[in-house]
RNA sequence: GCCCCGAUAGCUCAGCUGGAUAGAGCGACUCCCUCCUAAGGAGUAGGCCGCAGGUUCGAAUCCUGCUCGGGGCGCCA
């Protein structure tokens, strides 16, 4: 939708204008709101700018509200809004009449099916999120299904106001727990128990039997690892796409070594004087940038640590232009993050462009119990299995539909049901419900869209049609909250009241066959419009919107 | 000890850059299909918004202190 042609737009420029008439014309301080007042008879919509402009004035809120409303009335025009009402401490409560509601649902239409979201943002910025990232050593469990239903779904958000984004997968393939997987793995091919610190899943064995096949000398611990990672990054590509994640890149730890990146960045801290050398180590004096202790880029033994090559994968990320670096770790990396951050500001880099997102845990509940299970107990229960069981729809949901700094009890015996008790489908439900309308009408989405403002001369709009039209006007403006606030949840809660709504309709509304002119067109194209809606929402979520359930 | 997160209905959680009588789902209890999908709807019950101060015309929301719970404080990744 554009600015042009926005009916909450038209009445928030009338607010302004009304208040700066009032001001004769100084400008006034914050910009006063235009919200839903909590509940109908307040109105539909609501300022207090009435309250906003008192102090300034010298006057009593209500008294400014009074006149306020009296100008608004004028602005407005009585074929737009029926009555304007002052109540409480000083808010200006706003009626407004059904032809706004026609311009309303005439704008909605003609934004077409894709139009619905946000404006593109004033200042969009070139995005990298990277999440997932598990280690390659096995296969993803139901906290690596948080972090790509979450990653996946804030880049979908990102891009619909307008960034843009790449998602990216960071592949830990270097280092200590790669060896260790080595010798999992060649240790079962020798027919052995893996050592004290392995690997014990019994997909080892299975990657053991089929590195064997290929020829592969289990004695080579170096080709055994990277066959290795070959293999269960083939398998977590395989989930990932099951559950309708693509990554835009892949990047491996090992290729920032062998191309140099990490000696790199390690000689442009010791340009810029952040490192030092004791105890046989090399340090990053962290200190110097609030941390609590200086931090080991080189060890005693001349291995590096995870850190050196992570400061050298975020300078790689930035060299490579992005704007914005957005991380999606997991709570146990959280005390990480500020030494992440200092080494950024070390290189000389702005941390204001690097953001840490930290995800809580996800908990398997069965019948309201915590799940303690052998195989699946905690979080160790695969992404895999819980695809099979629940489906990629209701696993989506079921980890999107929390905060993500909040840990998800995720009630397997809810998530399996397929009634109205599960949210999933009673949003899914409401667009299904839909489409059968509209099958039912047997009208193409091109012959009904044009009805969205058509005038039903002798009826008015029910309550819920108006309350459905006001709920499809606030969807830009959940998109672009739950964008900027990281917040894909907001977009379940959302998806989830408009299909309430929708219902309500449906049952108050009679569709097909509707009496009086017009109304069946009107209510078929509202009906449409929900559709849309609920298909961008679900869509924002990664969630198909199903024809027909 | 230090750092991060949380604390809102019986349960799980929204709401948090200040607004009016604090919401949803589940669970409990009542009802509603000669009617476009009952995978739906209507209703009832259920609250010291952890505690105590502070800022404000106004605080679940902002600030301070405290209590309780979770996580983290490696030359692991």
């Amino acid at each position: 939708m554009t600015a042009a042609n926005d009916p909450i737009a038209e009445l928030r420029s009338a607010v302004d204008r009304a208040a700066l008439a009032l001001r004769d014309g100084e400008p006034t301080g914050p910009a006063p709101t235009l919200e839903r007042p909590p509940k109908a008879e307040l109105g539909d919509y609501s300022s207090n700018a009435a309250m906003l402009l008192a102090a300034p004035m010298g006057e009593n809120p209500r008294d400014v509200a009074t006149r306020l409303a009296a100008e608004l009335g004028e602005q407005l025009g009585e074929e737009t809004v029926e009555r304007i009402e002052v109540a409480g401490p000083g808010f200006v409560n706003l009626f407004l009449a059904d032809a706004w509601y026609r311009r309303a649902m005439a704008s909605l239409a003609a934004a077409g099916e894709r139009g619905l979201g946000p404006e593109p943002t004033a200042m969009p910025e070139r995005v990298l999120v990277e999440f997932v990232s598990a280690n390659p050593t096995g296969p993803l469990h139901i906290g690596g299904g948080r972090h790509a239903a979450y990653g996946d779904s804030l880049v979908r958000l990102l891009e619909a106001v307008g960034h843009e984004v790449e998602r990216e997968f960071y592949v830990n393939d270097a280092g200590g727990q790669i060896g260790r997987f080595a010798a999992s793995i060649a240790a079962r091919m020798r027919g052995e128990e893996p050592p004290e610190d392995g690997y014990e899943g019994a997909y080892v064995g299975d990657l053991g039997k089929q590195i064997a096949a290929e020829g592969i000398d289990p004695g080579d611990l170096e080709a055994v690892g990277r066959r290795g990672v070959e293999l269960v990054l083939e398998i977590v590509r395989g989930t990932l796409d099951r559950f309708g994640v693509h990554f835009d890149n892949w990047v491996s730890e090992r290729d920032l070594y062998s191309r140099g990146e990490v000696d790199a960045a390690l000689a442009q801290l010791e340009r810029e004087g952040h490192t030092y050398r004791s105890e046989g180590a090399l340090w990053l004096r962290t200190t110097s940038f609030d941390d609590d202790k200086d931090r080991v880029l080189i060890r005693a033994n001349g291995e590096p640590t995870y850190l050196a090559a992570d400061v050298a994968y975020h300078w790689d990320k930035l060299e490579r232009g992005f704007g914005r670096l957005i991380d999606v770790f997991g709570a146990d990396h959280h005390g990480y993050v500020a030494r992440l951050r200092t080494s950024i500001a070390g290189l000389g880099a702005d941390t204001d462009r690097f953001e840490a997102l930290i995800m809580r845990l996800v908990h398997i509940v069965e019948s309201g119990e915590r799940a303690q299970m052998s195989k699946r107990s905690g979080e160790f229960v695969l992404l895999d299995e819980l695809l099979d069981d629940i489906g990629a729809d209701a696993t989506r949901w079921f980890m999107l539909w929390r905060s993500h700094d909040t840990t998800v009890d995720l009630d397997l015996e809810l998530a399996r049901r397929q009634s109205n008790d599960n949210p999933v489908y009673y949003v899914q439900y409401a667009h299904a419900r839909i489409a059968s309308i509209l099958r039912k009408a047997e009208l193409e989405p091109e012959q009904v869209v044009p009805g969205a403002g058509i005038e039903t001369p002798g009826s008015t709009l029910e309550p819920t049609e108006r309350e459905l039209v006001k709920r499809l006007l606030e969807f830009p403006g959940e998109v672009r909250e739950a964008a900027i606030r990281r917040a894909p949840h907001r977009i379940c809660a959302y998806s989830t009241t408009v299909a309430a709504d929708f219902h309500g309709f449906y049952r108050d509304c009679k569709v097909i066959g509707a009496e009086g002119e017009g109304v069946e067109r009107s209510r078929l194209a509202l009906s449409l419009l929900v559709k849309r809606t609920i298909a961008g929402s679900l869509g924002l979520l990664g969630i198909s919107a199903p024809e027909r359930m």
